[in-house]
DNA sequence: ACGCTACTGCGTACGGTGTACGCTGTCAAG
DNA sequence: CTTGACAGCGTACACCGTACGCAGTAGCGT
């Protein structure tokens, strides 16, 4: 039964699906509501779509994270090759923290995920790249890479799992943890808590700095020790 | 119909469960497989016992994960009192990160969870506690922690990403991805890889004690910028 | 103008998941 | 012997990822 369904004969193209609509909408879904929440189903209505049309643009579910992944990682600056080592590396550093911290969903992802994805060799090459250019040795590039990359993410990882983001929710948390214990037990803790922590003006975030710094400098001197200049 | 089922009138006590048993298996589990194949009725089976009987001993599985965390954590030596803070931290460090090597999994899980527990109180509470008997001001320890705790966390999340265990499967590996796409789009990160990664007695957990003692040595002439002695 | 092919999107259905809810059998105390 | 607490279980439900195959459309060579 052909029937007059001339009615719409070329009417709303839809913005056709496409890989990089579903992996855009992925990101977004995620960004508000975690890895946890983000299930073919729900993205598909919110696209306005049926389940399965997703699979003609992704293989399945692993295949989409690890283009979401990848994507991520493209949102990372490289490091400039035009500024000194230090200053490119830290600008990198804090470009990659700033990225984790807006999709902290994300950290968790790339573990687990395996295959590396376009832009993250890209990535790798360029910064290892700035650290040869710069003098270091082979052996001292793979150090220090190795080592910045995993201050980069352990901190996004530390930072994600405070169980407050607002100073309000962290003298509540803060309040509620230690009122559990005598305080006597965790005297230390204790004492970071109120005497630091919960002063006006704290933010996690601000310790990044710091050990990133303490890293580059430490990096400055070994670089010097393997090749002088 | 109460029929004769005396048959067994007191054998097999069938060694109870509990939710120290439940946490044990769970993670003998998600030692064997990880966290994606731990699922409540398979750990239920493995135990001989009905799915529904674990939430006996378990809020959810939230609850035991939790609890896995916690169980896990203990494992960490913590920081001598004895010795002094540069080794208490580093032997903590090393034992941190062999942990996380045993457990790989645990990685993501830290992440995602957000209730402390105790073991995890204890733990930070006798870190903290060692810095500041070794002279460090209440926010120089906090920057140490979170230094040294991004770079421990850091790293294991890195190793545990590497798609290769022994240097067999590493030179697979590489050669899988450089083949991939011509070499010259990515000169360092081949040049790496061919260099150095693929060395005979290549082995990426090596490169944890060089960030661990730059850091640490970082941290030394911080504090005593900060209280000298 | 015609089919042919390719491709996008969809509907149905299957096996797996966590767990709410209520039943059953055991055991210790009264 | 009765009673009540409690460990363990069976059933059922909603939701998940996705295999499989069909339906409509668009571009093509003829």
């Amino acid at each position: 039964m052909p029937m007059a369904k001339r009615a719409k004969p070329r009417a709303e193209p839809r913005t056709a699906l496409s890989r990089e609509r579903v992996l855009r909408a992925a990101i977004a879904h995620a960004d508000a509501g975690g890895t946890e929440t983000l299930t073919m189903r729900k993205l598909a209505q919110g696209l306005g779509v049926a389940p399965m049309a997703l699979y003609r643009h992704v293989a399945n579910k692993d295949d989409m994270m690890d283009g979401i992944v990848d994507l991520i990682f493209s949102e990372i600056d490289l490091p400039s090759s035009e500024a000194d080592w230090k200053t490119a590396m830290r600008q990198r550093a804090i470009s990659a923290r700033e990225v984790l911290s807006v999709h902290p969903w994300a950290i968790g992802l790339m573990e687990s995920r395996t295959n590396p994805g376009l832009e993250n060799l890209r990535h790798h090459d360029a910064v290892i790249g700035s650290l040869r250019q710069a003098g270091f040795s082979i052996e001292m590039a793979a150090h220090a890479y190795s080592l910045l990359d995993s201050y980069i993410y352990g901190f996004a990882l530390q930072h994600k799992n405070l169980p407050f983001d607002t100073s309000e929710e962290l003298a509540a948390v803060a309040q509620n943890i230690l009122q559990q214990f005598p305080t006597d037990e965790f005297p230390y803790l204790a004492e970071l808590m109120f005497e630091h922590v919960m002063k006006p003006g704290y933010d996690y975030g601000n310790e990044f700095e710091f050990g990133l710094d303490l890293i580059l400098d430490g990096l400055t001197r070994v670089r010097g020790a393997a090749a002088p200049a």
